[in-house]
DNA sequence: GCGACTTTGTTCCTGCGTTCACAAGCGGCT
DNA sequence: AGCCGCTTGTGAACGCAGGAACAAAGTCGC
């Protein structure tokens, strides 16, 4: 875990060798951890680039410039090592460190956040619960008592959470924000469909699901239409055709 | 991101009547969507491209460009007339059509969408609930009854249901998306952390949450070591664009 | 121990997507 | 009516990500 490979790559968990990877690169990085994991486990001990990207829906070039970001930690002639893989695509994402999560908004949605195994699963506690409602304060979500949205900036400190997860309606998101921030949190997993206002030094990634429906549609529709039938967008108004 | 080919490059499956709209500008449109019929119920009826990208949290001269796909509905010196752009962005985006969705696998998640009232609210109605627990069936969830999985192929069918979204654990997921394409359904979104092996005319969204989680992580870790430590080449963004 | 084969790591290149910048167009003001 | 200022729409440049191809490197068979 701490063995230098290569010279010129210190280890060591605070340098490591940072060249600047792709945000798209992220991505995949952490869906081919998913994928070797779960090799693990199955008692794999060796994935050639070739085998790897398949599971993970890539170009095997593709794969091997993402791993490269990492180190070049592979075999020529026999392909990775998956267990050393994990350690060091972990290390790059920066799951060696502590990670609790505060989900706030205990509606459906944060309900089940709550209770998704697949984040503890990964290394991401669940730690902390908030709403507003008077009637979830203090009822166990999961085993965890839930608090109220303004205890958010000190039981954030305390509890040094560093993902706060939204979920609450499209107008309480900004103002919770505002608390997480204030509390030290400095990632933001952002479920509301509004786009929020944060300091420069603050991250936020937003899942909007009707976006997603929305993108299927286009395809869909365009699938349908493609067929060389007619025009995929026709005027709905003759006199607004300007041109 | 997941994204088959589509536009002028894919090999003439489909021929596209007009321009290609890069997957990027479609999710982006999805968005001003949003904005858009927000500010509507707010009474606006005109709104420049500086204003809607600021609300959108993009570039404007990005934003004139997706709006350049749609057609060009503008005014020069005035703006966009809100109530006619969101006429056309929905027409290119499909949603003048009918969309049914079916949630397979109704556990924490799955009850969760079944009741998002941001699905019907979008146009996209909820119309069948699948799970295999014998237990469930019957059983009424956001007031639709839950069906066998096996039923699947069968009652997609029937209620000419557009887009699956599966969250089933893992291991069922695979099975399910076969039983939603024989079913007819060619849009599928993908909550459970694997890549879906589907033909060529069936696309894939996948909300992974977990690898979301990861890439927050990854840009905590990125951050805080960058206090002068490393050569960290971070990306001056002013802004922090969630996509 | 040596050769051939396999697979990595990287370089080059192509092509998309974003941004800049500006001409064209439209409304308002005088 | 004509000019002025504002905003759109687009042509051009740039940056970046993805894919193909290849050289280096290491292993397996003999």
């Amino acid at each position: 875990m701490t063995v230098h490979e290569h010279g010129r790559y210190s280890t060591g968990v605070e340098d490591l060798p940072y060249r600047s990877v792709p945000e798209a690169a992220v991505g995949r990085l952490a869906v081919y951890l998913r994928v070797l994991t779960s090799m693990i486990e199955q008692g794999v001990t060796t994935m050639s680039s070739e085998v790897l990207a398949g599971a993970a829906g890539v170009n095997s070039a593709t794969l091997r410039k993402d791993l490269s970001y990492v180190g070049s930690y592979g075999t020529r002639g026999v392909g990775y090592d998956t267990a050393r893989l994990v350690e060091h695509i972990e290390r790059l994402l920066g799951l060696t460190r502590h990670h609790s999560i505060a989900v706030v908004g205990i509606g459906n949605l944060g309900h089940a956040l709550a209770n998704y195994p697949g984040f503890p699963d990964r290394g991401f506690p669940v730690t902390a619960l908030f709403d507003v409602d008077e009637d979830l304060i203090g009822v166990a979500v999961g085993g965890l008592p839930v608090d109220h949205v303004d205890s958010i900036p000190a039981v954030c400190a305390e509890r040094e959470v560093t993902i706060g997860v939204i979920c609450t309606p499209v107008p309480a998101a900004q103002g919770v924000c505002d608390l997480l921030v204030a509390g030290g949190v400095r990632c933001i997993l952002n479920f509301a469909p509004v786009v929020l206002q944060v300091p420069e030094d603050v991250e936020v990634r937003r899942v909007d699901l009707a976006v997603e429906l929305q993108i299927l549609s286009f395809h869909q529709v365009r699938r349908s239409n493609g067929n060389g039938v007619g025009p995929v967008v026709e005027p709905i108004n003759p006199i607004a055709v300007s041109r």
